[in-house]
RNA sequence: GGGCGGUUAGCUCAGCUGGUUAGAGCGCCUGCCUUACAAGCAGGAGGUCGCAGGUUCGAGUCCUGCACUGCCCACCA
């Protein structure tokens, strides 16, 4: 719903890049998704009012393609339907089909807006594009001409130059010679396209090329044509290439279009628009453009006009949407002069209007816009979004307007609407504003735009993102947004709300195992319900968050999946013995009982810090929590997602979890024990929340049954994101815990070591390094016991480094009291590698501080941390030689 | 022809503004069904950070060149 006025919280709107009807759900799209819904509910549950945008696109050429395709397999052609019949079995074909995507996307667990759903063919967006159109066309921004376009022969339609996908290909450059008339000379030109020669009206050189001055003011006879044609002298014609002279075919190629605009030259069409020749090209009328090569050359060769063929490579231009060669055209087509529009989102990005992410796309993105032509926007379709322009078959008159006009200013009434409909893009470049109910003012364009973000991937960089500057910046000038809201979302400075969207994201593409881009054709397409299927949605998603580092193409691999399902299953099972331990200590637990409601709290409820373990995990929760949310402040999705994984596992199930074990333990205390589970509801809780961007699913269902519908909110998704209470932070607690650690993994790794039967405990001795060391090692006795499987540890006064089986660091050695021999050769081995290691560190850090240069330019506390370091590992270096002495290694 | 990325452990990748002895997951090796979890637990092996220079007290991180690789843009016949 729309925030009435007076409205003072944030608002967030991410438009959802619309996906093509006629699509379905790819890796690519669930990848973006993922990415938006981990923005969305991140804003969320910090507290703005969110909208993310859903819809549809109508795709012109691809769906247009799709009924072609079913109308073949009847055996029609849509000319054969006309017009309206083939619009009708194109809704048909939306109504039946066109869902799917829509339908996909309600598995990934996008929580967009539903009920805004648009499809861009829908009544009032086909009005705003009207509107667009007209206005633009008023301004003297659109106009009508007959230019070179490029033409698709299999679409017969023109398309956009960004349309073309240009293809290194190995081709032939053949050279033919043309006899200049009145001479017994001949003129050589070159050629990819010999064909077109039966459309040439000149042949040019340049004027000052030594090698054809005697040849100005001369004609040449055309072969196989036998037309008289001109020599004319223009820059066209570079002495360099081939053999400075080039055949001149206005109608068939854009330079030569400008070069015979510049010589008044004729410009004769030699093809139908499937590109076969037609009655201009004389004997070859019918046939194909490449059967037609083929002939010509035939018949050149034959009359000894071809002079040879070379090997060249070159770019062939492929239509992006069927594969087809695109042939350069002739026709009347509508344009948008672009320059105006394109300097205004130049400047939007250059003056951080609009800053972009990463940044490298910002010098792409201007690069494009500083080079840009005129946007050829009519296409030849039946489907699609009608020009707004009528032409009165009486006096030629054109007339655009908003609605059908009833009669020409000539009087007649026989006006008929241009055939031609509009570019797709055309549409989709509006959406920021035209799905907020623009051209009206309503209060949804007064809230919602600008959209705050916009995430979408670089392959539509200049299709979509640029235009929707370009026309966000053109038709919303002068536009305001709500004042406290803009305030509220942290944008109060910047000045100019025309923009369509505040910040950008461009993320990566998702490319299959090898790298490859991922297509049908390829049949390489990884299809994220089948991985739903297999793995689980959230895992799916976390994959994707995972992978997410900006500006980086991922690969996508299963087995990270695999991992995150461990993952999932891992929360299941911690959530496994937090509920276990609720129910049997029968005690009101449920976050949502306690004082502060649990979940409305930004940090974790009610957590009452007695142990060091419990110090230890709130610090390292709000330092995590710390991280995640810098993360996702800079895009760095992957961050937030490890942080968020190495948290849980690492620590909290690892370390935590066994730590409070006693205290949960049947016979324990019992306000102990309540406490202990308390806190762990509570900060499993917290967890949920911190977990519950990425992956929607298992937190919400946890997070349901821990609060029982006891809570004011009805959802996890509207609960508050925890944010880092820096007051919670304990470096000693930190420290302390990480020496207890230190101590376990060290006996572990002897008990590994002597192969000591995992059931049997051990005795250890324990020499502190200081009384501080010494008391915290007492305080985690029990810790200790339990943790490394040990009898009893014995404080002893004098260091047990010298004797093996030790272990040692610079807070304490450790000793295992156990009678089997140890494996001398293997130890020697260990300890051999392990003082290399420590001497290595005390070679470097000993460069470093005998470096003058490095005591005075090196910031204190480096300094410090390398002194300390140095003086430890003397320690360790020591202890390491003296056990090497006792074994006697060699 | 321009421009932009990538090159770090067997595989897939992190490593933000240069600062202690370079990390993770998967795979591999050893041992465990330890009462949340074998989709698990404990321990371990494994890297001269593509090559060559340079800047710096200090470089995986910055600069230059090279190699390989991927992508984008481009109306030279």
């Amino acid at each position: 719903p729309t925030p009435p006025e007076g409205e003072t919280r944030p608002v967030f709107t991410l438009l959802l890049p619309p996906p093509n009807v006629t699509g379905s759900l790819h890796m690519g799209h669930m990848f973006e998704q993922t990415q938006m819904d981990v923005m969305v509910r991140w804003h969320r549950m910090r507290g703005f009012i969110t909208l993310w945008l859903p819809g549809t696109d109508h795709a012109g050429i691809a769906t247009q393609l799709m009924v072609e395709r079913q109308l073949a397999k009847e055996g029609k052609k849509r000319r054969d339907l006309g017009r309206e019949k083939f619009i009708e079995r194109v809704w048909e074909w939306k109504r039946q089909y066109g869902g799917t995507i829509t339908d996909q996307m309600k598995r990934l667990g996008a929580s967009v807006d539903w009920d805004r759903e648009y499809f861009t063919m829908d009544e009032n967006l086909s009005r705003a594009v009207r509107e667009v159109f007209v206005r633009l066309y008023e301004e003297g921004l659109i106009y009508r001409g007959k230019y070179i376009v490029n033409w698709c022969p299999r679409c017969e339609t023109a398309i956009s130059d960004l349309e073309v996908k240009h293809e290194e290909v190995a081709g032939k450059l053949w050279e033919i010679r043309y006899p200049v008339i009145g001479t017994n000379e001949f003129i050589t030109v070159a050629t990819t396209r010999p064909e077109t020669m039966l459309g040439d009206t000149a042949v040019a050189v340049n004027e000052n090329d030594e090698r054809y001055k005697h040849f100005h003011g001369k004609k040449v006879l055309l072969p196989l044509m036998n037309r008289e044609i001109p020599i004319i002298t223009d820059e066209l014609a570079q002495p360099e290439f081939g053999t400075g002279a080039v055949k001149v075919t206005p109608a068939h190629d854009p330079n030569d279009f400008q070069a015979g605009k510049r010589h008044n030259l004729a410009q004769i069409d030699i093809m139908d628009l499937n590109a076969r020749m037609n009655q201009n090209a004389g004997p070859y009328a019918g046939l194909d453009r490449y059967e037609a090569r083929k002939q010509v050359l035939t018949d050149l060769q034959e009359q000894g006009f071809l002079v040879r063929e070379k090997d060249h490579t070159l770019a062939l231009g492929k239509c992006d949407r069927c594969g087809t060669v695109v042939e350069p055209r002739l026709s009347e087509q509508w344009f948008l002069k672009i320059k105006p529009l394109a300097d205004r989102a130049i400047e939007a990005v250059e003056t951080g209007e609009i800053t972009i992410v990463p940044e490298n796309y910002k010098q792409i993105y201007l690069n494009w816009l500083r080079n840009i032509y005129d946007w050829c926007i009519s296409r030849q379709l039946f489907w699609g979004h009608r020009i707004p322009a009528w032409t009165c078959s009486d006096c030629n008159e054109v007339i655009v307007a908003r609605e059908t006009p009833k009669k020409c200013k000539c009087g007649s009434e026989k006006l008929e609407q241009v055939a031609d409909v509009l570019d797709t893009w055309f549409s989709s470049g509006l959406l920021p504003f035209t799905t907020l109910g623009w051209p009206e003012k309503t209060r949804d364009l007064n809230v919602f735009y600008p959209n705050l973000l916009m995430i979408t991937g670089f392959d539509i960089l200049f299709f979509w993102l640029a235009r929707m500057v370009m026309f966000g910046c053109h038709f919303m000038q002068g536009h305001h947004q709500d004042p406290a809201i803009k305030k509220a979302s942290g944008e109060g400075d910047k000045k100019n709300d025309s923009v369509p969207f505040r910040h950008v994201y461009i993320h990566a593409l998702v490319r299959d195992a090898d790298r490859q881009k991922m297509s049908k054709t390829k049949g390489n397409v990884v299809d994220p319900l089948d991985i739903i299927q297999r793995f689980g949605t959230d895992a799916t998603r976390f994959t994707l968050a995972a992978m997410a580092a900006p500006g980086t193409d991922i690969a996508f691999n299963e087995s990270r999946t695999e991992g995150y399902r461990a993952f999932a299953n891992k929360i299941w099972n911690a959530a496994r013995f937090m509920f276990m331990n609720v129910d049997r200590l029968q005690t009101n637990l449920r976050p949502g009982r306690t004082a502060e409601g649990g979940s409305s709290c930004k940090g974790i409820a009610d957590f009452r810090a007695k142990t060091l373990e419990d110090r230890w995990i709130l610090s390292r929760f709000n330092r995590v929590t710390k991280e995640v949310n810098n993360a996702l402040e800079s895009f760095r999705f992957h961050e937030a997602a490890n942080r968020i994984y190495d948290f849980f596992w690492g620590e909290f199930c690892d370390w935590y979890l066994e730590l409070i074990k006693p205290r949960l333990a049947e016979g324990a205390d019992k306000t102990a024990a309540e406490t202990a589970c308390s806190n762990l509801v509570n900060l499993f809780d917290a967890y949920l929340r911190l977990l519950h961007p990425v992956m929607p699913f298992i937190t919400e269902e946890i997070w349901q049954a821990l609060h029982e519908g006891q809570t004011a909110q009805k959802s996890i998704a509207l609960a508050a994101y925890p944010q880092p209470d820096e007051e919670q932070y304990d470096l000693p607690a930190e420290t302390n815990m990480a020496i207890l650690q230190d101590l376990i993994v060290s006996v572990r790794n002897l008990r590994a070591e002597l192969k000591v039967e995992p059931k049997e405990k051990i005795p250890i001795e324990v020499f502190s390094h200081d009384a501080e060391t010494g008391n915290l090692i007492q305080d985690g006795r029990e810790a200790i016991e339990r943790l490394a499987n040990v009898k009893t540890i014995s404080a002893v006064t004098e260091s047990r480094a010298r004797q093996v089986p030790s272990r040692s660091t610079a807070r304490f050695d450790v000793h295992v009291i156990y009678e089997r021999k140890i494996d001398v050769t293997a130890e020697c081995e260990r300890l051999k590698k392990e003082l290399e290691k420590i001497e290595k560190g005390i070679a470097s850090s000993q460069r470093q501080l005998g470096n003058e240069q490095f005591l005075a330019k090196a910031p204190a506390n480096v300094v410090e941390g390398l002194r300390k370091q140095r003086q430890d590992l003397g320690v360790l270096q020591e202890k390491a030689q003296s056990k090497l002495a006792e074994l006697g290694c060699g």
